[in-house]
DNA sequence: TTCTAATGACCTATATAAAAACCATTTTTG
DNA sequence: CAAAAATGGTTTTTATATAGGTCATTAGAA
């Protein structure tokens, strides 16, 4: 990450970040496992499990996505099984748009 | 991360960030911005777009978020304005709940 | 068909996230 | 109350994700 990137976040990614991490957290406690417990399963660091539940976008996706199917918050609100058929759909989708997006360089006719 | 940890994900994560990365490639399409476009408008670079629609899991999940916000899905098909309320329920529901988890070390009557 | 933008894939340098070790504080239980 | 455990902060070191190029290929527009 070169250049010393400051990186500002809208509002809507960080309050949905903090509302993850609570979920979490909630989640964590109300099944009574200690931070270290799910960090040791999840393969992280007990430091890093504090930044998730506190909503730190700093975090990489694979890590929050792992704390949270271990403590048990769906993602999507959507089952395993439903989430295989979703993907299908996407790809389905996916398939009938164009392969790539040209913007129209010059002389646009359309908005006449 | 010292210590060179291979992460090991879980069926559910890897399906979906998936999705979501499927999501976020389709609704990018549908509203016709290019790759370069929202790497940009999301300060971010272009190789980095493509492994979030990708779903790599090795991405900060600030990143992610953003991305999902400009082109337009919806994270916990949740408004901005209940998301804000959902926050707050979480922060009363943890209010509720012991401050720390106990494991209760020994001689332990539960299973009896 | 031709031309060009868009995409996909790499690579390298560097900023930085994460691990691991601390310590201080808080909180629970015995 | 006392003891122990859980949590919340640090700091340092190191692995690595990211930016920012490059290049080849593809696909869309004229």
């Amino acid at each position: 990450m070169p250049k010393s990137i400051t990186r500002t976040y809208s509002r809507y990614s960080r309050e949905a970040s903090l509302l993850l991490g609570g979920l979490i957290r909630v989640a964590r406690k109300e099944r009574k496992f200690t931070a270290q417990e799910v960090a040791d399963r999840a393969g992280i660091s007990r430091g890093l499990l504090q930044r998730i539940e506190k909503g730190d976008l700093k975090c990489e996706i694979g890590a929050v996505f792992e704390v949270a199917v271990i403590v048990g918050v769906k993602l999507f609100d959507a089952e395993e099984t439903t989430l295989t058929r979703h993907i299908r759909q996407t790809e389905d989708k996916l398939s009938l748009l164009p392969k790539s997006v040209r913007k129209k360089s010059k002389t646009v006719h359309d908005d006449f």
